[in-house]
DNA sequence: AATAATTTTTAGTCTTGACTAAAAAATGTT
DNA sequence: AACATTTTTTAGTCAAGACTAAAAATTATT
């Protein structure tokens, strides 16, 4: 078993994986832990050493499959919480992440089985994120930037970037869920604002927001 | 906010303080921890800094209106989770004491409520045993062990002390859950052992069954 | 290619929570 | 009351995980 740090540093080598695919630098680690290089670099030896990751000096590190199948668990537990919250304890989606940071460390194979079973085997998390199976596989769905759509051009809100609570907050002020259809009228050049159609009203949406919110195409 | 470990202390105070009402000693913590005396020591230094109990050099220690707060918050959250992990999860009441030993310690006001309301607000964990309030008050109910009865006396079987998954499947298999009615036909004089009418059936019972099982008298 | 800037690692320190061994206090025994 | 035993505390270590400051390696710039 492994402790909360590590399964915490794991955590974040295995999203910054995702996006880079490169070899993954301490900086890069050390920025989205908000801890100091020197730090991560301690860590790094450790994790390597048991075999999660694999690092060179000055090289970045990278997940063994060993690795990434720790990884993705942590993260399916994470998810599967998060939709619990919502789903049954009242929670609304920019709530959850600090509860499920902490219920993600939670040991015990029954329990996420049960977990699993007692949600319906739900396949995305309330943020729209896809929940590995529990051999680590995720699917990448299809999915494109709201910024990305061109005039006209429609899509189904599936999922956002960030998932602090204010920019999650703002997005439940304007009415906009996943699940919500939403078409792009017009695009403004000078500062790439969106003018939308959402709930049958119009509405403009910064580039800011653009950048952060997922729609699938249809 | 407090550590893992401080609670983990401060848990098992408060226990043995329900059972000793006078001054915990170092010994009977280090005992309860399966630690060492002098670890105790340090820890219960550190607890009184943070005014959770009072402690005086070779006098053992007491709990703080504060303390006893605390320790009763983290056993309501600990029963709580059993309740969850039997009612919603399928765990049976002897799986259940592991996975709640760590769920005890997440920390989130709104998370408890939650599940306190949404399990219905339970009065009693799988084993009988009390959930504090969200005040930290405790209801003691008058409950006898079983060797305390005598002959033709009854009563309804309404918890345990030993929680021990060894003793949990022993009772089920006997056929020995909460809310069963158990009547003494007979008391023997040489072991202590009782003959008991359960399920409209005969049974003998060791005299350790029978001082680590409670009954409601009727 | 040489120097400057940045990134990463090393070395040393700190805190938490545990430990062992020894000293001190309390308790029990004659 | 004096000695023996047990309990508790103190002093000194250790490992995990963080930090700072300085050194080393890499990358960028002229």
């Amino acid at each position: 078993m492994f402790s909360q740090s590590e399964e915490n540093y794991l955590k974040s080598i295995y999203h910054l994986s995702l996006i880079s695919n490169k070899g993954i630098t301490t900086n890069a680690i050390a920025k989205k832990l908000e801890t100091k290089a020197s730090s991560v670099t301690d860590m790094v030896q450790k994790l390597s050493e048991k075999e999660l990751i694999i690092y060179k000096k000055y090289q970045g590190v990278t997940l063994t499959e060993f690795g990434k199948k720790t990884a993705a668990n942590i993260v399916r537990k994470h998810r599967l919480w998060e939709v619990f919250l919502v789903e049954k304890l009242n929670f609304s989606w920019d709530e959850v992440h600090d509860v499920a940071e902490q219920l993600e460390h939670i040991k015990s194979r029954k329990l996420i089985q049960e977990l699993d079973s007692f949600l319906g085997f739900p396949t995305h998390d309330p943020h729209g994120d896809p929940i590995p199976d529990d051999k680590g596989n995720l699917k990448i769905s299809e999915k494109s930037l709201l910024s990305t759509l061109v005039k006209n051009e429609s899509g189904i809100c599936v999922g956002v970037i960030d998932s602090s609570s204010e920019f999650l907050q703002f997005l439940d002020k304007k009415g906009i869920t996943l699940g919500k259809q939403i078409t792009v009228l017009e695009k403004e050049e000078f500062d790439d604002s969106l003018s939308i159609m959402i709930n049958d009203k119009k509405l403009s949406i910064s580039q800011k927001i653009a950048t952060n919110l997922f729609v699938k195409k249809r």
